[in-house]
DNA sequence: AGCGTAAGGTTTGCGCTACAAACCAGTTGG
DNA sequence: CCAACTGGTTTGTAGCGCAAACCTTACGCT
């Protein structure tokens, strides 16, 4: 059974959702770019499900990858695209909008 | 591979986190105690996954379900424990430090 | 009485996916 | 030459969230 029409505020964007990604988004979305073990650092994340992440978000189209040999080493670097900002930014403005909804004082 | 010292901050409760269950949750925690036909109608779930989401907050200890019969119907009420009352409580903590940690201009 | 339908849920089946672990290629150190 | 490290990718699987099916009781209708 499929709801009739289920407040769209409520859909939140499980891409984005999602607590590795989430971290990923958040951290990109300041730095503007980073390098894999950096968002690794940061993010808590293993190589595994880090690279799964960015392949994933990169076919999503809300960030790119750029692959590069820096003195002889293989070096990763994320970026957010346009689409990527707007959707994280949308998703923390959803949070919020969620939170403050249904918590009348604060 | 698990991670040496990944940052605790960035682990997000996922029974929380679910958004459906974060919908529950935080309605919850404005006020008090709420119907199953009025959790519905704000979260936009199912019945059907309504029931298993609240059938495991309160495995999980999080809430306390009471089930009545009103006027010959069926009646069930959920509210929150102490527990879960922290539990959301730190989540939305936790959110706010993920997104402001890595966000300084804001 | 008998039948359809609605209210108020619970149970079931399955497709997806996030995770850990295994793997791979190149590099550096002994 | 071999071991260990860096910098990742690929794979197997367990768990879970979803939709759909189901259940039970209560109300109309006729």
């Amino acid at each position: 059974m499929l709801n009739p029409d289920p407040d769209p505020d409520l859909n939140l964007d499980r891409l984005v959702h999602e607590p590795g990604r989430l971290a990923i988004l958040t951290v990109l979305s300041s730095i503007s770019s980073a390098d894999f073990t950096f968002l690794q650092q940061v993010t808590g994340l293993t190589k595994g499900n880090l690279s799964s992440h960015l392949a994933k978000l990169e076919d999503a189209g809300l960030l790119t990858i750029e692959k590069r040999f820096v003195r002889k080493k293989s070096h990763t670097t994320a970026s957010l695209t346009k689409v990527g900002r707007q959707r994280i930014e949308a998703h923390w403005r959803r949070l919020d909008k969620l939170r403050t909804q249904f918590t009348p004082g604060r």
